[in-house]
Formats: structure tokens, C-alpha cells, sequence
DNA sequence: CGTGGAGTTGAACGATGTCAATCTTAGTGG
DNA sequence: CCACTAAGATTGACATCGTTCAACTCCACG
């Protein structure tokens, strides 16, 4: 189910890159719970993420809220389709985001074919990685998806405060399940089970640790 | 699990833009089974379909393939990363197909950055779509993953000959179950079951009818 | 102190995977 | 032209995993 934009060791565009956006560019902050765009909405800019995490998603009928991926520091976000933002986008800790009017970034891509060039790749790029991704995880068992997701989680965690390997959950259960498609009682059934056998250990629902580091290579088998 | 790049109304590209195309192509053609493209080969070309089905996939350790999409006339294949295919394509059927040279398509993008902004909307549109298909598959029923995939190939079937509804399975079950991340029996049963249940009628394995229209509306639920 | 939301745990059910047997069909060679 | 073969497809029995429904715990907040 992973579905940002980035790939942890792949961040979208170059810093010189992200140098040339940031002239047309100003300062957003946002606080917790903070939207900073909904589904429909006519859209007028987009984001680069500078801190924070938030939390992409899209409703389908009958309240049932699908997460289509978290963004971390260096993430775009803000795709839209026909002017129009295509997903929902809110702050799951206080955010800082460059914002890219729109009119002013169409003018600068219409200018820069090599810039432009470099945005369709990596865009080609990063999107089919995670549609690589949704389709592994849809067969893959729950225990494992619950593994990719903190796998995910660690390669963007940026507070290497404290001990290492230390990572902090912003996100409720229920947003974690509504992201690997589980129901919230097996997320936390995994959560339990991983932390029975010793892989990982809860400081409290919002912050693990993980103990046995092999588990990345343990993750594809599923 | 919908990953083409296109979606039925919405070809890749417009009319116009595949003439200018044209200057640079070449027409290929290849018989059932062969191989356009492999996993990790060194790209020179893409292709736009003219005609035919063909399987795109990659492989996972051991044996494994995923089926990432099935491409119809008017898709544009052969997405690359770093000069090489990031995965596989196979005809299907026998394929008729345009040959672009990547050379001349990147002189071609280079100076003509309106082109290359309508691929660049396109590309992050489909594969957007694509991402958000494998997602609602991820959370489905067996029995909704394959009316997905019966919709796909509806949407691409563009041999109205004979009676309407009746839709061509190139493709084995196998390569079914490896599209929609079941298993071999479990695609079977569940075609079995929509012939009891009168929504489908398999004149063979590899043909069948669609006698309830309404499968369409039934989709979104799971 | 309650109260409510989030998280965890338990028991039973149901759907899908697994293993194995059978059926069908296309291709091959006599 | 027919019989044999092998691959694909279907079906059944059973095991497994995740969901569902329900109860309970744990905090944060009033």
C-alpha cells in the first residue's frame, strides 16, 4: 500500500531542483488535524513537505476512507486532476510546507523542458513503485503488511533523538488499517503478536521500538 | 488491480499527438507469446499498441510473477527506469504495435514541452488511477476482484462481432490469479459462481457473455 | 470521579488458500 | 483419423487466516 511520492532514498526532485521551486515558493504551516487540501476542492497550488507527516486520503461512499499513503520531509503532494485536488491531505503533527502556486509552476515547467523532463520521470518512476508496492501488499499476510508499514515509517523517520530505531506513530490504529486494508483489531493482533515474538517493542501506542533489525529482509516472503 | 495506462475514455495520448508520433515510429509486429520487452533488458524503444493483448509483469523470487496490467490498442508501454525495462511484456494474442526509438522521443519531448506537460498530466492521471485501482482490489472480495477485471476487459474489448457483451480471455487463469492476487481455484470458483448465479456465461475458458449488465453498479461495494 | 475515544483481547464464523483428484482440450505422433 | 499426452481448468475436502461482534482496558479530558 505504499503510495507517497518519494522512496525514501529517491526524494522526487534534486535539491538544486527544489533550489529553482523555491523562488516561486512561500512558508505554510499548518497545526495538527490541519487540512491542507480536500478531495474536490478547486486547486490552486501544490506542496513540497518540509516537516510533519501527513496523511493522504480518499472516501469511498458510505464513510469508508481508504489512506492512500503517508508524506514525510521532501514529499510533492497535491496531485490533482481537470484543476482539482483528487485526494485529501491533513496534518498528523504540526506541518511546514513550501507552497507552489500553480499558475506560477505551469510557467516554470513550460520554460524548463529539462526540469519538466526530470518530473515525468520520476513521476513514472516513484508511481509505478507504488503500485508495485499496492500489488505485493495485496498478497501478502497481515503480519507482513504490518512489517512494510513500519518499514516504511523507519525509513522516514527523522527524530533520531533518543534511542535508535525508535519510532514514533502518528497515526491512529484505525488510519493504519485503513491504509493496509486490515481492520483495526488484526492491526493491532499484529502489533501484539510482533512484539510477543520479540521483533518489536511498544513504548506506548504511539512509539515502538524495533528490536530485531532483520526484519526488513524477512519482509518479501509475505 | 487496473494498471494500464489508459482508461477507456481517456487514451494516452490524443490524435494529433500520435501523429506527430508517428514521424519517429516504426510498425512491429509479434506472434502469441512473444516477448516485447524483458525485466531489466536495456531500453531503446516504447511501443503504442495498434492491436492485440499483451501481459506485463515481474517477477518476485522464486518463481513468482505478478501481473502488473494488461495493455489493450492505444496503450503506450515499455516505462523504464535508469535505460532499462522495469518489467516484462508478452503478446497475448498476436500484436501489432508502433516501435518509438528512445532517442528520437526524447529530442522529439525536449522541443516540444506542451507534448511533454500532456504526458506528464496523463502519466501521474493513469498511474494515479492505477495506484487507487490496486488499492480498492487490495480490500475486496475474490468475487470483486474478478468482476474488476471482467469491467477491465469490457471496457477494451473491441471485437463487437457477434453478440454484444461477449468478452475474449486471452490470458490463461493463471495469469487471472496472478493479476488479481488470488488463487488459481479461487478465480475459477468465483467464475463458476457468477455462471450459477446468472451473471456471467462461460461459453469457454477463454470466452464468455455477460448477462447481467448490472455487475457494473455492483463493483464498488465489495 | 465519570465519560468517551482509542486500543486490546476473546470467541465464532466465513472466506480464501492448500492439497489432491478429476475433467477438458489442444497438440502430437502413430 | 484416432489415441495418447500434457497443460489448463474445475471441483472437493480441509486448514488457515482475517473478519465480525462483543467485552474489556487504558487514558485524556471534562
Amino acid at each position: 500500500m505504499r503510495a507517497g511520492l518519494n522512496q525514501g532514498t529517491h526524494p522526487l526532485l534534486s535539491v538544486e531542483e527544489r533550489q529553482k521551486l523555491a523562488f516561486i515558493a512561500s512558508i505554510r504551516h499548518f497545526p495538527v488535524g490541519g487540512v491542507l487540501f480536500r478531495e474536490g476542492d478547486e486547486a490552486t497550488e501544490i506542496f513540497i513537505l518540509v516537516s510533519g507527516t501527513v496523511k493522504v486520503s480518499r472516501m469511498l461512499g458510505e464513510g469508508n476512507e481508504v489512506v492512500l499513503s503517508f508524506f514525510f520531509p521532501n514529499d510533492l503532494l497535491g496531485l490533482l486532476e481537470n484543476g482539482r485536488y483528487v485526494n485529501s491531505a491533513k496534518a498528523l503533527t504540526p506541518v511546514t510546507a513550501y507552497s507552489l502556486p500553480l499558475t506560477a509552476l505551469e510557467r516554470l515547467l513550460r520554460t524548463n523542458p529539462d526540469l519538466q523532463l526530470h518530473f515525468l520521470t520520476k513521476l513514472s518512476h516513484e508511481l509505478r513503485e507504488a503500485q508495485q508496492h499496492a500489488i505485493t501488499l495485496s498478497r501478502s499476510s497481515a503480519r507482513a503488511k504490518i512489517l512494510m508499514f513500519l518499514n516504511l515509517l523507519k525509513m522516514h523517520n527523522e527524530t533520531p533523538e533518543g534511542p535508535k530505531n525508535r519510532i514514533s506513530l502518528p497515526m491512529t490504529r484505525v488510519d493504519i488499517a485503513d491504509y493496509t486494508g486490515l481492520t483495526v483489531e488484526t492491526v493491532s493482533r499484529n502489533f501484539t503478536r510482533l512484539q510477543r515474538e520479540g521483533t518489536i517493542h511498544l513504548i506506548n501506542p504511539h512509539c515502538l521500538e524495533i528490536l530485531d533489525e532483520q526484519l526488513l529482509r524477512e519482509i518479501l516472503p509475505g
